[in-house]
RNA sequence: GCGCCCAUAGCUCAGUUGGACAGAGCAACGGCCUUCUAAGCCGUGGGUCGCAGGUUCGAAUCCUGCUGGGCGUACCA
């Protein structure tokens, strides 16, 4: 038996014949799954026969609709079964245990002739492309882009893992008003300050004088709303419709009695009126944005200078992203720029018009009518004035993408606010487009939250990457100062165990993020900040580093041509546990490929290392080193290895890197 | 108003699409370091799965209603 899925399918014939030969019909027959047994003491694995009901045409007429005694009839008809130890039915179930020897040998020696690609599937000529971090070019990256940033990497390497062409590629989001801001507060603070000289990091240079424009503009803002024609524009603005639909909400909350009142409480008129008009004072008023949006208009006329300037601030920027994505391991087969793309699709556009997919407005403007996909109302894809809108140059890209690489599958990795446009993009793109149908995913994520809430910038809660990533590892180094005494730390030298610090750190980092579903909003709590302690990235990088350990020590080597008979010698019921949860990693690794799901392999990782640390940490009763038993030791130290490979190979899926001392 | 989503242990989260007694980590409590890395191992306690109905042999999971929360609903990105 050379693998686990050889020895697994042997039992699936075997009940597929059994069933048949009870009168099922044979495309039930050859479709029956196996399922997990609770208990392992209770065998390794499970067949329901609930599934079978009323489905067994040679049964007694009392017996046919009863699991239970199908399951015994089961049991008996596999009881002389090659494959097995045993069988008996519990209940509705047949539960069965593998022959242990076809166990260990299927499942330790195929781990250990693949290798690195244990797991891994042959190619299936299917490609896909992953788009994911898509930054803004006036902040550095916070934690909610980190979460992105690690949820499209391992999903990457998840799905290059199991067979698809992966391309990975980056949206930049390097035009607009943003970027004017920073621009404007650069001119008017940095005296030609750069960030060589000041000796900062570029994203977080430019992000300081977007964070100043902001404070200026607020406080522009205020003056401005304590002024004469601030009072004027409220009593303008009270009288206009914004007013009214704000008044009555506030009045229908506070009619209502207090303990009837939902949801968040509403703005007054006054704070309505400031968030309303923060706008329009914006683009009206205000001197700082009348200065950003002529900056604005001044970049789409390519005004050199503006280009210049702009080009200036993005790059560095850019050049800092680029600093984070290397610390992170991060590289993009095609990085896009939205200054390039952003006029994409207008022509697809107006195609759709003369095809009557799209219609024209009276003022000109070019929108799409949601009730083709039974929403509401129009999305206007081209204004009046004929500019292009976010829709319309994500609807430019996906098919400009199609053309560069011919996708199967194209994946936005984008956070969970934006599922109402990726519904209507895909939606106008499958109009458009018919032979496109289906190939569009969102991986929609969740957000994640502090302890007190959202991140705000204003509260200055926001945590950034970069220094989280330093934090995280001082706390790293701090630990790892308490055991320098440890024999595994006296030959490091300062360099080896800074390294091994970072290593530490961005696991720990990764893990935390990836080990929750990306669709689940999810909690960062500061103040524990990230524990190595329990289930963690640290954890698992310590028991891959304790395989290591013992194979070095027991001069283990991972010769190829070793006789897979002393693996029959594994047969304690924790051995076992860990021969079922190795062979397991496939479907883990299957489930995380087709949920677009790390978390799932996260969690698998966790379970193999628990069950490898029982034996790892039981001297008494699994002794490995000093195990008196050379055939024993030997399939042990196997045993070590097949583990130690597989967590490196799912570790590695999940963007972590192993030590192989820690 | 309309649309989508969420509610599981003190806290943070799983629960493979309807199946065995609802799980993990943290926190709490009790044991383990002359012996393979104690960033660890073993054990104990802790849950009317938001509430009320319904479908089913069987529901945390599906349906209806309610309660509480979130996100959308731009000619912003």
């Amino acid at each position: 038996m050379h693998s686990f899925d050889a020895l697994q399918s042997e039992l699936m014939s075997a009940l597929s014949a059994a069933t048949l030969s009870l009168g099922a019909p044979q495309e039930l027959a050859q479709n029956l799954s196996l399922s997990p047994v609770p208990d392992t003491s209770e065998g390794d694995v499970a067949f329901a026969c609930f599934c079978l009901r009323g489905k067994l045409q040679n049964l007694e007429p009392k017996e046919k609709n009863n699991p239970v005694a199908i399951a015994a009839k089961l049991a008996q008809m596999l009881s002389d079964s090659p494959y097995l130890d045993w069988v008996e039915s519990a209940g509705p179930y047949v539960n069965m245990q593998y022959r242990t020897d076809l166990l260990s040998k299927a499942v330790v020696g195929e781990i250990l002739e693949a290798k690195d690609c244990y797991g891994t599937k042959a190619a299936n000529n299917e490609r896909v492309v992953v788009e994911f971090s898509g930054p803004n070019t006036n902040k550095p990256q916070h934690l909610g882009h980190l979460r992105n940033n690690v949820i499209g990497e391992s999903v990457s390497r998840i799905l290059s893992a199991c067979g698809y062409d992966v391309k990975r590629v980056n949206i930049i989001n390097d035009r607009g008003i943003h970027i004017c801001k920073s621009i404007l507060s650069y001119q008017r603070f940095a005296n030609d300050a750069t960030p060589e000289s000041t000796h900062t990091k570029g994203d977080h240079f430019i992000g300081d004088y977007y964070v100043r424009f902001e404070q200026e503009f607020q406080a522009e803002y205020d003056a401005w709303l304590a002024s004469e024609s601030g009072a004027k524009a409220y009593d303008a603005w009270l009288e206009g419709p914004d007013a009214q639909r704000a008044k009555k909400q506030y009045d229908a909350y506070y009619q209502k009695a207090e303990n009837k009142r939902k949801g968040k409480a509403p703005a007054d008129l006054r704070d309505s009126f400031k968030a309303n008009y923060k706008d329009k004072y914006f683009n009206t008023e205000s001197e700082l944005g009348r200065r950003a949006t002529e900056l604005l208009v001044k970049w789409e006329e390519g005004d050199p200078e503006v280009r210049r300037l702009s080009k200036q601030l993005n790059d560095w920027v850019i050049s800092g992203f680029m600093q984070t994505y290397d610390v992170l391991g991060l590289g993009f087969d095609k990085i896009y720029y939205e200054s390039e793309t952003y006029k994409l699709g207008k022509d697809i556009v107006l195609d759709g018009l003369e095809r009557k997919i799209f219609h024209q407005l009276p003022d000109n403007a070019v929108a799409y009518d949601l009730s083709r996909m039974k929403l509401e109302g129009d999305k206007i894809l081209l204004r009046a004035n004929g500019t292009t809108v976010y829709m319309t140059q994500d609807i430019g890209t996906a098919l400009a993408r199609f053309d560069e690489f011919s996708y199967d599958h194209m994946i936005y990795v984008v956070a969970d606010e934006q599922n109402h446009h990726f519904r209507v993009l895909f939606g106008i793109l499958e109009d458009l487009r018919e032979d496109l149908k289906d190939r569009f995913e969102h991986l929609s994520y969740g957000m994640v939250t502090l302890p007190t809430g959202r991140m705000k910038s204003r509260e200055g809660t926001v945590v950034d990457t970069d220094n989280l990533i330093v934090e995280i590892k001082e706390m790293v180094k701090a630990l790892m100062d308490e055991k320098s005494d440890r024999e595994y730390y006296v030959d490091a030298d300062e360099a080896e165990l800074e390294r091994r610090a970072q290593v530490i750190a961005l696991a720990a980092i990764r893990y935390y993020l990836l080990d929750v579903t990306p669709s689940s909003w999810m909690e960062f709590n500061p103040e524990k900040s990230i524990d190595l302690q329990g289930r963690t990235g640290a954890y698992c990088l310590m028991n891959y580093a304790r395989t290591r350990s013992i194979l070095r020590k027991a001069k283990y080597e991972a010769d190829e041509g070793f006789s897979k008979d002393v693996l029959a010698s594994l047969k304690s019921p924790q051995e076992r546990k860990i021969l079922l949860q190795l062979a397991q990693y496939k479907a883990a690794l299957q489930w995380a490929c087709d949920a677009r799901d790390p978390s799932k392999l996260a969690e698998y990782l966790f379970n193999l290392c628990k069950g490898f640390a029982f034996i790892f940490t039981d001297r008494a009763g699994h002794p490995i080193l000093t195990c008196e038993d050379a055939e024993l030791r030997e399939a042990r130290l196997r045993l070590v290895d097949a583990c130690g490979s597989v967590l490196r190979n799912g570790l590695t899926l999940l963007g972590i890197e192993c030590l192989e001392v820690m």
